[in-house]
DNA sequence: GCCTGTGAAGCTATTCACAGCT
DNA sequence: AGCTGTGAATAGCTTCACAGGC
């Protein structure tokens, strides 16, 4: 049961589950691998081929059961209980990410931010309490947080993720403008937002064919 | 010299420019490919490889040097002018980007955000003009914006991606939790929050091997 | 000796295309 | 007839490995 899947196949298994949700919602019973793609933009073999890995998926004779569907993915996307979040960095980023995802109901909650600085922290933002980064390690003990959301100055961020690793934690969302490194049991998603950005102008200049 | 460039390379490219530029002024004025890849998280193969799209990369004996790196990076990604970018849509995470990225002082700045709701518009924010949605079109013309920022909810995201390259806009960034599509001549690059949160949460459970 | 630039090999991800099912 | 599941082909990216330069 432990192929590994590979990234990409996972953020459109998490796509595909959030445009089946609202349809199972309305009613909708069955759909066809094409009219999954159209909706996600993808192929129709990209969809069957992705949903292979949800091994729930058999689909018959007319397609895809919707609700069957949704609950493989459940099965193999969510974990059993709720997955507490840690946000390090209440800064500028670090607290407009909390808004945004505090704002979120879900089985991922931030439960815990940090900063160095005691004038950002020993307060609550958003509903979430705000400590000193020294106290992170027992918190994230406690609470048995894997994941991290890690929003710091690009100077502090491996510093501060070699702390995360040390305390337990396993997945990190790394916003730092820098890339970081973990060993090989842990796993790293890197949004550079300038960078994005930066791109997007890149292609915007050129690709006026 | 319109050789295609994949989009992962102008990201390296990206990058390199960052780690170079603070070297760059601290007086440094040559390195390697292999050290260059470490600073980087890559190795040197790919950093000569990337390299090799910056034409005047030309690197003799002793390494590159940093400051014609600077400079053929500069060429390759910048527009000879600064560019002016629009952000649409100031709920929340949008006028948490507004803050981010009006924050910094850069080639590309944030001249003009737009929402549908009159109580957004009609002020500033962050040093930025807040406009009603329906002067976009006709602010990004005078402006020639090619750049725009999306932060709509996922149901308005393809309408209002429509009227952005409608009105010339030629690059997204695109934060709405949907997929929009857009026609050839335009590129979008699609950073998805709540579903990165998802695929760490995910690969966090797993990498416990 | 140790570097760069680069053809060639190797990998990974996507798409094709068809057998099997209803 | 039109779908799924999947081996086989393809495309795109990364790494290897070596010729050529100092």
């Amino acid at each position: 049961m432990s192929e590994r899947i590979p990234d990409k196949v996972v953020a459109r298994l998490v796509l595909y589950r959030r445009i089946l949700a609202p349809l199972a919602e309305q009613g909708f019973e069955r759909l066809y691998s094409h009219q999954l793609a159209d909706l996600a933009q993808g192929t129709a073999a990209q969809v069957r081929r992705d949903l292979m890995t949800v091994a729930t998926a058999g689909s018959p004779a007319r397609g895809y059961e919707v609700r069957a569907l949704l609950r493989g993915l459940a099965a193999m996307l969510d974990a059993p209980d709720p997955q507490p979040v840690a946000l390090i960095g209440i800064g500028n980023l670090g607290r407009a990410l909390l808004s945004f995802f505090a704002a979120r109901q879900d089985r991922l909650r931030v439960t815990a931010a940090f900063d160095v600085d005691p004038a950002k922290a020993k307060r609550t933002l958003h509903g979430c309490p705000c400590h000193l980064l020294e106290e992170m390690p027992a918190l994230v003990a406690k609470q048995g947080i894997r994941v991290a959301i890690l929003a710091v100055p690009a100077a502090e961020a491996q510093g501060v993720a070699d702390l995360l690793v040390g305390a337990g934690v396993t997945g990190i969302l790394n916003f730092a403008p820098a890339p970081i490194r973990v060993p090989d049991h842990a796993y790293v998603e890197p949004i550079d937002l300038a960078l994005a950005l930066e791109k997007v102008a890149f292609f915007a200049r050129r690709e006026r064919a």
